[in-house]
DNA sequence: TGTACATCAGTGAACGCGCGTTCACTGATGTAC
DNA sequence: TGTACATCAGTGAACGCGCGTTCACTGATGTAC
């Protein structure tokens, strides 16, 4: 692990076009993230093992953070763009790939719908084992102790739901419910994916059931809200 | 805070038939509860810490537990008794209250099942604010460091579920799916509630709208359930 | 092009403090005879 | 019923250690003239 860090940090720094500069921040954060997920949270991490960790001596900490909160931060803004970023890009290819309802007008799904959702959510946990680090953090973070760091975290997966709602809209004909309802089942999956990526790297021998309860759970979500429209037709003029 | 910890310590101590025995360890268990769900993550709280809060010497926590792990895992069996008997009991007078199904033959929603699963969610996120810092503390640690304590967590979300699940089978004529499958739907449902009921204790004046966000989350569930299966009868026998 | 200066990441030594842990002890309660 | 002994929760003092933080310093890079 500390060899592993070593390497990543010095190609970084030969790499850079800067200077040295970033090296010593960048070190830092990933050694911090590296202990929180193997180990324990954020908040419990002593200053001088991550500074340690990073091959820095303690003092060098105060040159990039004011405190822990603030490398916390650092480092949520960090996964923030890369891991969305990444998750988009990947996801923009199958919406070009595919165009069409999920749910039929008379209730039935239609395959290709099936097709599309079993495709979204074996991208995110295949994205999910790619980056176990950042993913096991953030979760951990999302009801830690820090209200700022929650705060970050939560507006994150807010984002991400965002996203996804935004590149369903464009694969479907016609819009499946209304704007505010779309955007509350999405944020419902998203946070359910949370525990559906957790169990997923922990329990790699249970991996094709997990994929498939989560992919049940967003079926289920679709067809319940698209039943309900149907039930109850003026809900939708109501809210808005 | 102090008081409170010190009245109910007393309580304790006077009503317990046993000697002085258990209040240290009793002590314990409640100073770590406590300022873990104000402070930190039960991880990093210091021996020190816990035993002051506690009003102990530092060496009498090992008078009780071994180490961290040994108070964690007490704690969460404490709350394991307490809280699921506390939910059942009160879940129980509903289930005598109404017996029925929650959606009819064709779908639509029973008006009074509508009220069973608002009154569930009133019932649960009541239980919730009454104990803040058991339900903080066992969220936070779901995802937490310790793999014996998320174990342990874990298995008692499980077992809400379980209880919810055979409570639900109660109240219905007719089972709404097969077993497996009310199996896995409670468990989500219950993962959903660690979600709605954090922002429910973190958010006070969206309480109302938590609390309709909940109940339509567990409408599309069973509701998109019974579709499926109406849809596709071949799957229930299939599964099992 | 060279020179002077500012900036900035990083260092080593030192500080006082609170930590986890150990030891031998106390005093109350439970138990055997 | 009394006496001797075992158990057990809790104490105070002491330990060595690693912690977070400070200081004055270095040496490389960027910038102004």
């Amino acid at each position: 692990m500390a060899d592993m860090t070593e390497d990543i940090v010095e190609t970084t720094e030969r790499g850079s076009v800067m200077g040295r500069g970033t090296g010593g921040r960048q070190k830092l954060i990933e050694a911090a993230l590296e202990l929180a997920s193997t180990t324990r949270s954020l908040a419990s991490l002593g200053l001088r093992e991550v500074t340690r960790c990073a091959g820095l001596a303690p003092n060098a900490f105060y040159r990039h953070f004011r405190d822990f909160d603030d490398l916390g931060l650092a480092a949520v803004d960090m996964m923030s763009s890369g891991l969305r970023s990444g998750l988009r890009e990947r996801r923009l290819s199958l919406v070009r790939a595919r165009k069409g309802p999920i749910v039929s007008a008379d209730g039935a799904i239609v395959p290709s719908g099936r097709e599309a959702i079993r495709a979204t959510v074996g991208l995110v946990l295949d994205y999910v084992t790619e980056h176990p680090t950042a993913y096991v953090v953030g979760i951990r973070e999302l009801n830690g102790s820090s209200p700022r760091m929650r705060a970050a975290v939560r507006k994150l997966l807010d984002d991400f739901a965002r996203d996804m709602v935004e590149d369903i809209q464009q694969m479907l004909d016609a819009p499946m419910t209304d704007a505010v309802s779309m955007q509350e089942i999405g944020r419902q999956i998203i946070q359910q994916m949370t525990f559906f990526s957790m169990e997923y790297l922990e329990q790699p021998q249970r991996r094709d059931e997990i994929r498939e309860q989560a992919e049940r759970f967003i079926l289920r979500m679709f067809v319940g809200e698209m039943a309900l429209q149907a039930m109850t037709p003026k809900k939708k003029a109501g809210r808005k």
